[in-house]
DNA sequence: GGAAAATATCTGTTGACACAACTATTGTTG
DNA sequence: CAACAATAGTTGTGTCAACAGATATTTTCC
């Protein structure tokens, strides 16, 4: 019983995964949907989400690192190719001449003003397939990982 | 009220949406450093786990692509490298020339043997954070998306 | 105050991914 | 049965990601 109860649990893990997988997969490909036509990316996205959620002072680089959902070890280069879209700025702090901040640009704020609709739209559209009770759920349990 | 109850529900879908990707990233590269040893890659993996779970003819490589959690427009050269490790081998179908069928070499089926052990022990170990209920759950959820 | 460690970022290089155009083979249809 | 469409893979090309090592600046600790 105690070895039918673990190969239940084993075979559970493994669907969960899957499924978890699978399930990001689907999300992931519509939010790049989006932002295709915007010429962006999910993890450009990412961080133009990330500048524009903070003041206009802008974030150091690894900073922008350690908040991005996608882990990315290189964003010095992610940023290098949202500045050659004119979408964020950089400058180097005159106090710790180390630290480079990226700050949005006008252009990088107006693209995510006209992102804000398109995205609510595919945020509730992927969400829809569940009740309030069952998203609830959803965040609920996946909190329970640890970060 | 129903103002209210919106704004809400899209805080929580965005709130899902960004859990989602967070707890995959995290399992994604738990599952990756199980791999990284054995010089695989979770897409490698994936295309293994597929060629082993049927029989010893093999299978046509747009099928294996269709198959796979993660989608790879490009699954050619993704059995390439796999080839290039000894891990699958090609071979035409004589009935059906277009078609190309990869299957597991020996030495495919032997990694797969001594990957079985430490993904299911990764895979407890990602689950362990949720009780069999709350699996349940998850699962269950995430199946209300569509395919 | 100077050497060593720590921090923050950048660069070189290699391999992998993405999109589109191309080839080869088979199926369909007038 | 010839022409066109459909199917199955491959290849070309540019971009991106991953890992390691290098550079610049600040902090720490004798």
């Amino acid at each position: 019983m105690n070895r039918k109860q673990n190969t239940q649990t084993k075979g559970l893990a493994r669907q969960g995964i899957t499924t978890l997988f699978r399930v990001r997969e689907q999300v992931y490909g519509g939010l790049n949907e989006v932002l295709k036509p915007f010429g962006l990316t999910e993890p450009k996205y990412n961080v133009l989400r990330i500048l524009g959620g903070i003041g206009n002072e802008g974030l150091p680089t690894l900073e922008i690192g350690s908040r991005m959902i996608t882990r990315i070890p290189d964003v010095t280069r992610l940023i290098d190719r949202l500045k050659a879209d004119g979408l964020v700025a950089r400058e180097r702090c005159p106090v710790d001449r180390r630290i480079v901040r990226a700050k949005l640009t006008t252009k990088g704020k107006k693209i995510l003003q006209k992102l804000d609709g398109p995205i609510n739209k595919f945020q509730l559209k992927y969400m829809s397939f569940l009740t309030d009770k069952e998203l609830n759920s959803l965040i609920m349990i996946l909190a329970k990982f640890p970060k």
